[in-house]
Formats: C-alpha cells, sequence, structure tokens
DNA sequence: TTGTATGCGTTATCAG
DNA sequence: CTGATAACGCATACAA
C-alpha cells in the first residue's frame, strides 16, 4: 500500500492540495482558517500522512542535511565529536551525512563531490591539514564550512578546536610543578595544527619556566600511534638524553612511551612521568592511568555546529577560530621528580645502553 | 552559480533532455547512438554536471540508502560494525543512515520514524531486543530489515551476530584447560540475545566439563557497565563463594571485575583468572591485558550489509540467523589454577571478609 | 482565506 | 534511435 500524500491528505479533507499544504506547514499555517486547518490536520493524522522530505527537498532546493567529514569512525576521538555535532544539528531540523576519509586526500575528494551532490548545506570538517587547497577551493566557492579539531594554516575558514597550546602549558606547568627540568615532547604530524600548535605550546612553556629548549628533547612522530610514539621515544631514550619527564601529543604516543619505558626496563612514573593529550575513553584504566591533557570533542563537534548553523544564517560573516580550554587531568603516571643523585646511576636519570654513545645537550 | 542541470547538458550537446536522460544513465546508454552519447557525455563533463540525486529519487522512489540503527556511536564496538556495513554498502551504491537510540526505545521509534520518511530502502539494526514489537511490527510491514549483533527471541528476522554460545563455551574451555573448577559467569541483561546466549553457552559448556552448575557461580549485570560488573562479582566474593575464575559476558564486565578484585587485595590472574568478551579496542592495553573471547564486530557489519542486499533481491527469502565464529585471544588476565592447599587460608581460594557469613554452594 | 498554475530535475512512457 | 510529454510530491507566486 503506497504511503498517502498530500494529496490523499487534501481529498480527505475536501479541500485544495495547496490549502493542505499550507495547513500541514507550520510557517505558513496562518494563512488558513483555524477550522479548515485543523479539518487537514486531523486528515493527515488519520491517514498517517508524512511529508516526503524528497520532494520537499527538490522544490524548496534544501535538504535540511549537513555533511561531518571524518578521518576515522573507528578513532576513538571522533564518535563524541560526532555525536555532540548531531546533538545540536537535530533539534534544528538538520540531519548529518557522515563520510570517512581515512586521512586520504583522493578520497576525502570523492567522499566531499558525493555529500555535495546530496545537496548538503554545509560541510563540518575534522579532517583538515595545515596546507588544504581542497577545503580552500570550496570555501572561495562560497560552501559554508566550519573545521573542527583541527585548523587550516591560513585561517580563513571558521574552526572549533582545543587551545592546543594551552593544554601544552597545562602539561608542562604540571610537571614544572613537581619539581622535573628535564622535559621531553613526543611530537605529532608538523603538518596538523594539532602537531604543530602542541609543539609550539610545549616549546614556549617550556622556556617560560626558564627550561632550555633542548632539540635534543624533542623528537617527532609522522603518525598518532603507540608505534610510532614508541619508536620515537625509544630513539630519544637510546640516545642518552637525560629526561625524566615527557609530553606526548596525544595519548596513542603516550602509550608508546608506556612501551618504550617497559622495553627498556624503566618505570613510569618512578623513573620517567608521561603526559598524554586528548583523555581518550580507558586512559583511567590504564597501568599505570594516564595523565592527560582532556579535551572535550563532544563540545568541539557540538559548538563547530553551532557555528555552521551561524553561518546559515549570516554567509558572509568573517571566520572565527573558536578555541576550547583544555583541563589537565592528573593521574598516576606523572609523580615527582626524583632528587638527583651527586654521581652514579640513579634510577631517575637515563643513560644510554651499552654500545650507545652518550650524547651530551648542546650547552 | 547554480550547478548544471540536465537542460543544460541536453542544450550543450544539442540534444533533447530525454536523451541526454539516457545517454548518461549507464543502464540506458545503449538506447543512444555512441556518437551522440558520446557528444552528451562531453557536454556533461565540461560543463561539470552532477545528476541531482534528489530529483531522480523522487521520479524512481529509490533512495539509495539503507538506515543504520544503532545503540550508541560512543560504544566502541559499533564502529567496526559501522563501517563494515559501509565498506559493503558503498559499492553497491548505498548509502548509509546513521541513527543513535541511547537503547531508548522512544527514541528509536522516532528516529526509526524519521529514517522511514527520508525513504530509507531497508534497516541495519543493532538495537534489537529479545522482545522487540516495533521490529516485528515493521517486519511484518514489509520493511527490508536485517538484525546485526543482536537477535530477537522469535528469530522471525534475519540476523548476523556473533555464536555468543560457542564463545562461552571457548572462555570456559580455556580455564578448563587451565586446571579451574570453580568457575563464575557474570552476565549480562536478560533481554538481550547476546546476555542471555552467552549465560546459557556458559551453563552448558560448565556441564559438558562435568562441573556442577552452581547458581551461586552466577551473577547477573542489566547494563554492560564497569560499575555493574564491579558490583556484581563483588557481592560474589563477599559472599564466600570459592572462585578462582571467571567468565564475563563483556569486557567492561571484565574490568568491573578487575575493579572488584583490586578493591578486595586479590590479583589477576593469581588469585582469580578473568576473560571478557567482544575485544574491545585498548584490552591489550590492560593492566593485565585481558583475555577475551574476540567478536569482528566490522564483519558483522558487512555480512549484515550482504543480508540485507540479498533482502533486496529476494524479498522473501526467509530469514536466516547468521552465526560469525569468535575466537579466543590468549592474554595476560588468566593463568592457571592454584593447587589448592589442605587447609587455611591460601591466596588462591576466596573467603569470606569478616561480618560476612560464607555460605556454603548447595549440595 | 482559498484555489489555480507552475516548476524543482529527473526518468519513463509514449510516438515518430 | 530520438523527441515530446507526463509524472514523481510538494511549495509558492499569483489570482480570485
Amino acid at each position: 500500500m503506497r504511503p498517502p500524500t498530500l494529496r490523499d491528505v487534501a481529498a480527505a479533507a475536501s479541500v485544495h492540495i495547496a490549502t493542505a499544504s499550507r495547513a500541514l506547514n507550520p510557517a505558513t499555517r496562518s494563512l488558513v482558517s483555524t477550522s479548515t486547518s485543523e479539518r487537514v490536520v486531523r486528515a493527515a493524522r488519520s491517514l498517517g500522512y508524512r511529508p516526503n522530505p524528497i520532494a520537499r527537498s527538490l522544490k524548496t532546493a534544501r535538504s535540511d542535511s549537513v555533511g561531518l567529514v571524518i578521518p576515522d569512525l573507528t578513532n576513538p576521538l571522533v564518535p563524541p565529536m560526532v555525536r555532540g555535532a548531531e546533538d545540536v544539528l537535530s533539534p534544528a531540523g538538520y540531519n548529518a551525512w557522515l563520510v570517512n576519509t581515512d586521512d586520504d586526500p583522493a578520497r576525502e575528494r570523492t567522499q566531499i563531490h558525493s555529500l555535495r551532490s546530496r545537496q548538503v548545506e554545509g560541510l563540518i570538517v575534522a579532517t583538515a591539514r595545515l596546507d588544504h587547497p581542497l577545503l580552500e577551493a570550496l570555501h572561495e566557492e562560497g560552501v559554508p564550512i566550519v573545521l573542527a579539531n583541527r585548523q587550516l594554516g591560513t585561517g580563513h575558514i571558521p574552526s572549533v578546536t582545543a587551545d592546543n597550546a594551552a593544554g601544552s602549558a597545562m602539561a608542562v606547568r604540571h610537571l614544572v610543578d613537581l619539581g622535573h627540568t628535564r622535559i621531553a615532547h613526543v611530537a605529532g604530524p608538523q603538518d596538523l595544527s594539532t602537531g604543530l600548535l602542541r609543539q609550539r605550546g610545549f616549546l614556549h612553556a617550556v622556556q617560560d619556566h626558564g627550561l632550555p629548549a633542548d632539540p635534543d628533547l624533542v623528537v617527532t612522530c609522522s603518525a598518532w600511534t603507540e608505534e610510532a610514539g614508541a619508536h620515537a621515544f625509544g630513539a630519544l631514550l637510546d640516545r642518552g638524553v637525560e629526561v625524566s619527564a615527557v609530553v606526548a601529543a596525544h595519548d596513542r604516543l603516550a602509550l608508546g612511551c608506556y612501551d618504550a619505558l617497559l622495553s627498556r626496563g624503566l618505570s613510569c612514573p618512578d623513573d620517567v612521568s608521561v603526559v598524554g593529550f586528548n583523555d581518550m575513553p580507558l586512559m583511567d584504566k590504564m597501568r599505570p592511568s594516564l595523565t592527560t591533557v582532556r579535551v572535550e570533542h563532544y563540545q568541539v563537534g557540538a559548538e563547530a555546529a553551532r557555528l555552521l548553523l551561524d553561518t546559515f544564517r549570516e554567509p558572509r560573516r568573517p571566520a572565527r577560530a573558536v578555541l576550547l580550554p583544555p583541563t589537565l587531568t592528573v593521574r598516576a603516571s606523572t609523580g615527582p621528580a626524583r632528587s638527583r643523585r651527586p654521581s652514579g646511576m640513579s634510577r631517575g636519570r637515563i643513560v644510554a645502553p651499552a654500545g650507545v654513545q652518550a650524547r651530551s645537550a648542546m650547552p
């Protein structure tokens, strides 16, 4: 049995189809007498009428939907962002189309094309790179876009992110308060705003506390994986660099640091304190539970959606970069710096393993 | 600048709009001469023509999209299922609409309504309860549905799930091989097929190994949370039930068991071995890393999508219940049963804390 | 306040 | 093989 259309409702209420349309549409109901409007509504209800959004879209050239461009749904940071966005979009009458790009530019291109052909009215994009011609081009074209979690280098497109520099500073501050002076940074990909700004924030914070910005204390990962973190931090340890604490630019990198320490017989936090970034689910269940800079990804998604809705209302509003304040969640992976023994191999001091020449920091 | 329509393409190729339509549509291209079809395709490409799926849907009464009804995107089991489904649907030309129900029947009802009004051609539902009138009704109506991860009690609707009973049996078998004879079960909600079948599988397996199905060894949780698991297993421990191993119906319940043990000064696996269910992300990073029954949720999603596509081709095909074989991932949370000392308080034997009367198992 | 007429972009059914 | 025409379901400018 074919679902009832407006025509059926109009017939049942013995009014013209146009009248039925007006009566059923809250915005135009005032143009119709209360009595007939009531009659129409009753007829619609009794027939189980549901407006056909396809037909409506064709007519109004609106789809009431936005595209959500994400790297990968199975990345634990993503689902909270998505729900945050949906929880704002939904009450505003918008639906969200999700697409995964797997951080592959080609796939991203086709996915965004597919979204546009489905007539989405705007885009929330969580896959921005610092240099991102595609997004710049779309923005030039006038496609409403809001970036979530990551920004462009140019800042031309509105964005909602955590205040990454502030987050790094909080981590450093915490470690300095615990007495640490040799603090390393396991940085993330430098072509992403998250990686870059967390590193910059780290370097500034270290200097603000009067500590030298020793290049030996910074290692960079090209991916946010445990393996990358373990490899990078392991290399730093193996170089014999003196270090009692590390700020990782991502919880996964921090877990990699755990692995690097474990495989070298070192303990966290006794030998080295570790701070992560993001506070992914289950970070409280690690051993040791991870001290980390908490980012409210739900809020990032929600705020991005609000910005997008704003853009719909005021298309030519200048780009804004909304920074959400992170917080520091202190758990068991950070502890006081060991007071250094005058000489010898204290457990708090990392020395190069046999066969590796210890290299002293530049003066 | 308005995006080009079929009319524009037809004009540019100086053919009738109907001819342009046929030329551009792979299925009807054969009705058009090669030369004109080439001309049309060239015109379309040079104009950057993209068919309007809204208009097409209105005409064809197809949406090329299916609904994916999930409990909550932030549940770590869900994203792999979703991607599995998408990776099958996408090559078949279907897009997936995602909705979260938060396991709230009212919300589920409205979300499914919303999907239907968006003209989805079928539903993949991961929120089934054993008793689920809404789904039965939809199925009666002829809406193509495939259940994923959970089944109905009646089995009237095609489903794809892990073989939950087999999974429980694998867990029990593993523990028996390690010498355990007092094995508990922390069961999940019994109104869900997952909870029920894992419990049943546990009880059968225990009996198959000649162990008594002691009711004291089974506790039930009404939610898949760590708190519920900790509370239930804690209560079992506090009753003084002798137990050296536990099969939890979910990794989260298993983590709750960890908590219950920890807060009672007991150690895993030295005092009690713990087996989880699902192998959620990061379970290898727990301390101890969790031995668990691995369910390939990606495959569950993918297979559910395949079944749905089958249903589109053969609407009246009888319901099938596809069971995917789980595997046991052995990690550090399970170890050999302690050989029991003749008397005294061995660490391997749990005794009731002061103030709690130890209750012996029924004879 | 209600009815009339038209079109959104596409596909399908006719003729020719 | 191609062109003309209608129709999908709805919203709206215009007329009454």
